[in-house]
DNA sequence: TAAAAAAATGTTATATTATAACGTAACAAC
DNA sequence: GTTGTTACGTTATAATATAACATTTTTTTA
């Protein structure tokens, strides 16, 4: 079981994170014959800043920032084309928004704890779930190419908060 | 384990579907004491007509032509946020759409598994799935609330429809 | 039953997310 | 060095969703 929810649900070095995520993405889009331009650089990075799922024009304002350059939402969304096609990043469907993917180079299916109080959302590629959704559709002739699979929730943290606000 | 798989992804009488949906919705609607208006029939009745998730626009089409009223967005969303809050129907996130449910008396977390050739999409309720999904939840410390499980592929249908085109 | 309160709907405007269509620049291959 | 390909720039607009306020309908209750 791939996961990652230690890491996001726990004080940790985020620029680490960061880091890993680029050269990683770069050994991913050598192996893949493609171009980490600058450009899609900079919108992964701005994607790693935190581990909550950002929305495209989040992003757009991010960059534009960053770079002092204007932007149009096409110059974002053909990055975000990109990196969704290389495995880079995630789209969390149930909130319009992206996500960086913590392990890319494996071939998985993925879960997202998101939390909804403070955003944080990890990523989780469990082997029995995806056993049970795999017979779910066989036993239904259903031929299954994606999936979404997005809970809302509330993570540790924000649980033992909303707990101590409530006495 | 609740499904409709084998009535979606087969032909049947549509006309039985959307006539239990609506007494079935008007059950609902007394149980819990609130009101099904004429506004929210029509948009129930339009997303029943068909097992395919519906978008607020085509809602809002639909019952402009069937009323013969002009109708602004927010009456939809209205009506459609009603049916959510019933659970008469629900909203597949990866669609921006909403369809049907065709067991909104019991208490269930759904999958739904949606053709990506015909827009068939049919509703299970797992236990074993669940009770893996809580277990995951568990181990990792998160309080799920909600959830979005949305399978895209072929139905039984466009499967063999698929195999034949290439031969 | 008339007045007050609550619930539902109408209306206008606009926010948010995403893409179409076409033009230009950068770069690699031959 | 031309050609082809890939990425990016630019303008306009499509598609989805909501805010804010007005009106109507229904329910409650005096």
């Amino acid at each position: 079981m791939l996961s990652n929810h230690r890491l996001i649900f726990y004080p940790h070095d985020q620029e680490r994170c960061l880091d890993a995520a680029i050269i990683n993405a770069k050994k991913v889009c050598a192996q893949k014959n493609t171009k980490l331009s600058t450009m899609r650089e900079s919108v992964l990075v701005l994607i790693w800043q935190g581990h909550k799922p950002k929305g495209a024009y989040d992003i757009l304002d991010g960059v534009a920032k960053t770079t002092g350059k204007s932007i149009a939402p096409p110059t974002i969304y053909r990055a975000l084309d990109f990196l969704l096609e290389m495995g880079l990043i995630h789209r969390i469907a149930s909130l319009n928004a992206y996500i960086g993917c913590p392990f890319p180079s494996n071939e998985h299916s993925n879960l997202f704890m998101i939390c909804e109080h403070c955003g944080s959302t990890a990523e989780i590629a469990d082997t029995g779930l995806n056993n049970i959704l795999s017979s779910i559709c066989v036993s239904a002739d259903f031929t299954l190419k994606t999936q979404y699979i997005e809970l809302k929730g509330l993570c540790p943290k924000c649980q033992s908060e909303s707990a101590n606000s409530e006495q």
